[in-house]
DNA sequence: TTGAAAGCGCTAACAA
DNA sequence: TTGTTAGCGCTTTCAA
């Protein structure tokens, strides 16, 4: 038996089968009138022939890809992971595939991230955040298909939100350590306005502790975003250099808050009795360090769960209203923290 | 002016610039010979029109797709995602893209996510490991595409490998104990055979200790795979519990390496006076825990980049033989071992 | 339940 | 440098 050098297409299939093509098509598809015995038939024949259905042909023909784009800030971060994980879940029961790209925090890529990801033709699209480039904005806006911002509140959103206010939740820590007679705050993020969110985090922190007439001068830049457990160590060793009195610090993460940690066991420095610690993102790591993490956990993964929720209703036919949904950031007290 | 319900195709953008649909065919590809003057026009046509070059007509036109599939284990890996981005990097500069899935270390969900992905005919696929259903197996070697499959070292590899043996790697770090003079070592990995690499492990470790007349006795199961820094805290509970005297354990990842060092911290036990931890991975917690981790760093982002290179080569033209790329890990000795 | 005809939007192949 | 023709492999639409 000699293998043709390409693939089998449906008419293989149909001739190996003795049907029309057409009869392939709707063997597998479940749901269309087919009897038992040829769609059994067809599909030996396909096995026997290796066939391999071609999404491409009916990508273009029926002009439905299943395709829901994804854009995040980068791959390698728990809570986007876990966003994607609800995302994709939640989609595929449906029959929706994540198309998944990342930025690197820098909207620019995002804007090249977005065109490439709607020459593929997804039926919708999820990007992280609220700030965008005015033509990713553009693009997004004249795609004609539903569009998810998450994790973020944008004051001017595009379609629909999935998301919660970094500064709301920021300030939620600030008064939790205000109320422990703690005054004397910091806070360690990345440099600049690269990290929307981290920025965000840090205006949260110093909207509220002018709110409460205390100083905004306690802030650590640690290099470019997003800052990760190193950083967040060599950040909190500036700090307890150059401002020993610090009586709290808030990080934009719980990786660069186990970094401080770790970087206060170093120096002896107790924490909490010493100076206290709060995080953010309730990753794995802040439930099991000694001590453990005070931080915020923005549930990550139900913020996937909704955005694909949304996804699924708009798609279903009826043209849906814009939906903006908050997810509501839990505080989550523990040991590193008075 | 009435926006059309249907999105513009290249035939609006030719019409309004007074060009064939091939020229600006044409014009959207860099390399292909149009004068400026009609490029420039046709991207203006374009822009004017809101057009959206479409892929999915391209891909089934020119049967060429650009994605190059990927699946692995877990999204919230960040292994895995070092991996991830080592090929995405390496790729996005031959106008290669992702199409990501992951399987849950599940070897039926990998083939059905083989199934899919094979659908959206991709010109490369990228598989984690060596261990694949007989139907996945069949559906790899029949695709006519280059195949990579990474983290390992299959004894019968379907196409090309850029791997290392799990099992030598274990076998080194036993090594490194017993020149240290402990012998009484023990190994918490998950449970069964879910986790293949995390399998071969354990069986790195038995064979190791066998080989020096060791008690392989010392095995702690903790859960399903993979398992994380929770687990870890546990089954370094339960080892201390039941083995009081054991000196060193070697764990499957460094997530429950660093939950071992956790409890142990809890407990008042001294790492490494009392005990040693090893851990695998070499997970930024790694370097910066205190004590830092013994660990084994497997070079995750040069695994995608390698075979990301093995990919571009293939697809390069000139048919290549069967490569395999022997990443070669590195043991990295720190704090938590003697 | 099955089939025939047409075409999705682009580009390979060839021609001018 | 530009255009014409045909067709990639499916599925929509209509008919039997």
């Amino acid at each position: 038996m000699r293998q043709t050098r390409k693939p089998p297409t449906m008419a293989d299939v149909a001739r190996v089968a003795g049907v029309s093509p057409m009869t392939v098509s709707r063997a597998f598809k479940d749901g269309s009138s087919v009897s038992e015995a040829t769609r059994t038939a067809i599909h030996q024949a396909a096995e026997e022939l290796g066939y391999v259905f071609d999404s491409t042909a009916s990508n273009l023909r029926s002009q439905r890809t299943g395709f829901v784009a994804v854009s995040i800030p980068s791959l390698n971060n728990a809570n986007f992971a876990e966003t994607v994980g609800g995302l994709s879940d939640t989609l595929k029961d449906h029959g929706l595939q994540i198309l998944l790209g990342y930025t690197n925090y820098d909207i620019h890529a995002e804007e090249q991230l977005i065109e490439q990801l709607l020459q593929r033709r997804p039926e919708a699209i999820v990007v992280t955040g609220g700030r965008h480039t005015p033509r990713a904005r553009k693009l997004l806006e004249n795609a004609a298909i539903p569009v998810v911002e998450t994790w973020d509140l944008p004051r001017a959103p595009i379609g629909h939100v999935v998301g919660f206010s970094n500064e709301a939740a920021v300030r939620a820590m600030v008064e939790h350590f205000v109320a422990r007679g703690l005054s004397k705050i910091a806070f360690i993020g990345g440099d600049a306005d690269r990290d929307t969110r981290g920025t965000d985090r840090r205006n949260g922190f110093i909207l509220a502790m002018k709110a409460y007439g205390l100083d905004t001068g306690r802030l650590i830049a640690a290099g470019v975003p997003p800052i990760s457990m190193r950083e967040g160590a060599n950040a909190m060793g500036r700090l307890l250099e150059e401002m020993p009195d610090t009586e709290a610090v808030i990080c934009v993460s719980d990786l660069s808050a186990f970094g401080a940690l770790t970087e206060c066991q170093r120096r002896g420095v107790p924490v909490p009795e010493r100076i206290s610690i709060a995080g953010f993102g309730d990753y794995e790591i802040a439930g099991i360090s000694v001590p453990s993490l005070t931080t915020i956990n923005p549930h990550p993964r139900q913020i996937g769960e909704r955005a694909a929720g949304i996804i699924i209703e708009a798609l279903g036919g009826k043209t849906i209203s814009r939906q903006t949904i908050a997810i509501a950031p839990v505080l989550q007290i523990r040991g590193s923290s008075v």
